[in-house]
DNA sequence: ATGCCTCGCATCGCGAGA
């Protein structure tokens, strides 16, 4: 099962590119972000047509999210983060489906820093972390993914004095990252790959895409039971090369069946009970 | 230090993105 979340940077704008790149990959299961959309005029029939189900969140001008599956129905759990009904802006939604539990979101980006905005990426950060908490133990696998609009660690970034003052690399939502993985949760793309330079974002100037000159800020993060499936992790390049793109790439995991242990007998002079 | 480029729309400039 292939699950991605993808930044289209505007769902009508993108239409042809996110079709195309749903034909190409063919993920089973994808949250968008950054819709930009009213709830009414998100294309919901092009969207059903290419063979997905979809629920949505939309909002006009700004964020929106959405989870598409061609995988069976989508049971909707959850809209909106917990913790302030205040908030009105749609950056979160959740739902299960073929099995798993799916959280996507668009997280606040947080600039300028420091600033209301920077206040309200902090609080939505401890927001997230004291709801993700609750699903981090549950038997499903859980996948926690989105835009985080975070860049965890130099690693993750072409030049990192370029982003010193940026709200995506600030010491505080990047200690706050590390707070919210210390419930347990797996950076998909990091554990497999932990040495790799890989990026899911470049910005539309200097031909950043051309000078690799990017960053990793969307991540997909797994629990227990989904990090125990985890088979291949990565980020799909190719879309952000097209016409008319986004600036962001689809992140992607494939989960596969859960390993069974072996139980009894041990394989001749392995002397070892280990998962296949 | 700033803008770069691109989007939607409270459109022919602006706010926001990262």
């Amino acid at each position: 099962m292939r699950i991605a979340t993808y930044n289209v940077n505007g769902i009508n704008g993108r239409l042809p590119i996110l079709l195309k790149w749903l034909k190409l990959a063919e993920p089973d299961i994808v949250c968008l972000q950054e819709l930009k959309v009213p709830q009414e005029k998100f294309p919901q029939k092009a969207i059903r047509d290419a063979g997905y189900d979809v629920i949505w969140h939309g909002q006009s001008r700004w964020n929106g999210v959405a989870m598409l599956s061609r995988v069976g129905e989508i049971h909707e759990t959850r809209r909106g983060l917990p913790g302030d009904p205040d908030d009105e802006q749609s950056r979160y939604i959740e739902a299960a489906v073929g099995g798993v539990l799916i959280a996507g979101f668009y997280l606040p980006n947080g600039n300028p820093w420091p600033g209301p905005k920077f206040d309200y990426k902090l609080r939505w950060m401890a927001r997230l972390h004291a709801h993700l908490g609750t699903l981090y133990d549950l038997e499903a696998p859980v996948v926690a993914c989105g835009d985080y609009n975070l860049i965890p660690t130099d690693e993750d970034v072409y030049k990192p004095d370029n982003w010193k003052k940026d709200a995506l690399f600030s010491p505080e939502a990047r200690a706050a990252y590390q707070e919210l993985l210390g419930q347990g949760w797996t950076d998909a793309i990091r554990h497999l790959h932990p040495d790799e330079r890989i990026y899911s974002f470049w910005a539309y100037w200097r031909q950043s895409f051309e000078r690799n000159a990017g960053i990793r800020i969307d991540h997909l993060l797994l629990n227990k039971a989904a990090t125990k499936r985890l088979r291949a992790a990565g980020v799909d390049t190719r879309p952000r090369g097209w016409e008319k793109t986004s600036d962001h790439a689809p992140a992607w995991i494939e989960l596969g069946e859960a390993r069974r242990t072996r139980i009894g007998k041990t394989a001749k002079g392995s002397g070892d009970a280990s998962t296949d």
